[in-house]
DNA sequence: GTCTATATAGGGATAGAC
DNA sequence: GTCTATCCCTATATAGAC
């Protein structure tokens, strides 16, 4: 039962992995308390480090949230890709979607980070000029807003998101006695009943048509 | 276009009515910048009084939160009253949700507010023990975790609010471009489907038969 | 009901030794 | 790669005048 799937291989200068360490207790305490009620402190002593340590593995605390958002990033950039080949195909979205519902559920942890704590993100996302992740932020949510894609089918995809996203947070984990494959399955029917009708309007005119 | 709904009358402590200027502009800080990152001083400023003046008005910043916590609790009130005669009936759901569609897109800074700073939120309510408040926010989340309600009806559930909730919030106002009786209209139908199943079922067994 | 001034604490961040 | 010690700043909150 690990707490979350790896990404990238230590960066060559970290060999005893302090730095996954950090991120695992940064994690927890994030999510727990939130971003900005856990000071670096409180992170340094759980670990059994200094604080100053801290600094020599990240730039700052801004840094070490924006490592666990990209944790995020690496885990639907696959299901991404395959997406913004054809963003306006129904069944693409549906895939796509279907993608996260496992991963929501086999990294909760990451999830609830991130529902807990946007507006945090949000503002570490207006600083944080990287060409590669703005870019890939930026074209998520302009698929979100798409002006040629009609009404219906943003909000459904929106409301799956939400679903996805913010149904299994309310509140604390309020399904964290149930077995996660009957959660998954449940999970998946109600991703496929809000883009059911997308899915049947799909069969002839494209998503484009409205 | 008023920003929100008033709730209760002025508590015949404050004529001016500076109270509610003082929740409607933290509104605004607390939805744009998050909670902690705004400052009382920043606050204060906008409204071109003194710092200490708002220590007048509330006992700190934490009650400023709670305050426009509480706006959200009296929008949804009259709603969760009716629910919480039949919990179990899915009907009952069904209005409920479709009502906080409506409170949400006649009120969407203030659920933003509570979509984007969770995390605070969640810290007050570990501290405030205000017996009405608390006796609220338990009897909600007992709903919500109800062990009689089969699974599939509680993922439904929490996907719906989740939906309302986070949908339109996802990465900023994505829908502000919207009119927003057609938004409403495309929100109850995605509802409607949502619940579709947990209606057809409950037509003979009840909803906590599973 | 609002002000000025101040107390106090805690946070992020840096310098430099080991 | 980790430590100790320290700087500096901002924030909440209070005291007491007007």
């Amino acid at each position: 039962m690990a707490t979350t799937a790896r990404e990238d291989p230590p960066p060559a200068s970290d060999r005893s992995g302090t730095r996954e360490r950090i991120l695992d207790v940064a994690l927890d305490l994030f999510t727990e308390q939130g971003y900005d009620k856990t000071s670096l402190r409180e992170i340094a002593q759980q670990l059994g480090i200094s604080k100053a340590a801290l600094y020599y593995h990240f730039a700052g605390k801004e840094d070490i949230l924006m490592a666990l958002h990209v944790r995020l990033h690496n885990l639907g950039r696959g299901a991404f890709d395959s997406l913004a080949e054809s963003p306006r195909d129904p069944s693409a979205w549906s895939a796509f979607l279907e993608d996260m519902v496992g991963h929501m559920l086999a990294d909760r942890k990451l999830f609830a980070l991130h529902e807990r704590n946007r507006a945090a993100l949000e503002a570490i996302h207006r600083k944080d000029h990287d060409a590669e992740h703005t870019d890939f932020e930026e074209r998520f949510r302009a698929l979100l807003r798409d002006p040629e894609v009609p009404l219906d089918a943003r909000v459904r995809i929106s409301s799956c998101l939400g679903a996805i996203l913010g149904g299994m947070v309310l509140g604390g984990d309020n399904f964290s006695d149930v077995e996660s494959d009957a959660l998954r399955r449940a999970m998946l029917e109600v991703v496929h009943d809000i883009l059911a009708p997308l899915m049947a309007a799909s069969a002839s005119p494209a998503l484009g048509a409205g």
